[in-house]
DNA sequence: GAGAGACTACTCGGATACAGTCTGTCCGAGTAAATCCGG
DNA sequence: CCGGATTTACTCGGACAGACTGTATCCGAGTAGTCTCTC
């Protein structure tokens, strides 16, 4: 069970949009071309992206994509969500059911034991993510990466945006 | 993302062998037959926790498997490791590194920030289930499942262990 | 009757096909900007 | 020179192939139990 890379992909994009000047566009192809990867399978990561609503996007020259909330509103969990699906990473196919010496419709009271735990455990990965926003990453990243990176960064997206 | 469903079953199969009589042996065919799956597939989530240690095999009429070690020290972590690998569930490829105004090389000093936060939520989602072990599965069915229910189920085991 | 040897039948383990999903790509609908023309 | 209609070029969005992992199945190597034969 490992993550889709394009989970990453729309993590980074986020990060990204975190940082412009509010209420500016960036295309899909300049997002691809500042990471290296293939803009238009990138695409389809910003496209769940948007349709979660967390981003909003913007035809014609100059277009792209911006966030629809401030930074601080946004978590790791919406983004992941937004492009995994909110399903749960462990499916219970109640095979408890076909065990031949029980009645059928044994597992309607409760949720096997096993799933409950294997929720409890979804449920503390969710809420780790949950307890991180864009705004948590972008004060971790001023410490990560030095002052003049960061502007270099900054100026190269600042040239390309609508 | 979401867990194959040979985890799940490889978590029932462990159940019922930590209620086996010690020292006795279950086949794959009789699991299967009491789960109500196909016996050839499951046989291959069996040799994943096999492989890893936590149960013991043998052949030959009334062959099969048992826990290898006593039920308390197995975790559903090291079953759910043992089917999906120990791999992280999130896959950093360092896309930091094509980023075209910085210096190559630059990933090295320090994992991604956005991979550290996703780490640590794998790492919560891993300790969730390394709090449970199959000696706490078997008290909590204990009191999810009526004595009547259990003895049938029981009995129809110890018709076919070996 | 007891013990040793051969046989049988059952087990696990790895090697082999099929399916579904993830990855990657393409083209069309729609829109904001730029251009051009008339007043 | 200014305003508006037109053209243009660029964007997103969904529809379309290829590759890889997950699913399901099969058959062979090996062993515990059983049976038989001999003593």
């Amino acid at each position: 069970m490992i993550l889709r890379n394009q989970v990453e992909w729309a993590l980074h994009c986020c990060s990204v949009l975190a940082g412009l000047p509010k209420g500016r566009y960036l295309s899909t192809k300049t997002l691809a071309e500042f990471h290296g990867i293939p803009k238009e399978y990138l695409s389809k990561a910003l496209q769940a992206v948007s349709q979660a609503g967390l981003v909003e996007a913007t035809l014609g020259p100059s277009g792209g994509y911006r966030l629809s909330k401030p930074a601080s509103d946004i978590t790791f969990l919406d983004i992941v969500e937004a492009v995994e699906g909110k399903a749960r990473t462990f499916n219970c196919t109640n095979i408890r059911d076909n065990i031949p010496c029980r009645p059928a419709g044994f597992c309607d009271e409760k949720p096997c034991a096993i799933a409950r735990v294997m929720w409890q455990a979804d449920a503390a990965w969710r809420a780790s993510l949950r307890a991180v926003s864009l705004a948590d990453l972008k004060d971790m990243l001023k410490t990560d990466i030095p002052a003049d990176q960061a502007k270099r960064s900054a100026d190269w997206l600042l040239d390309r945006l609508g």
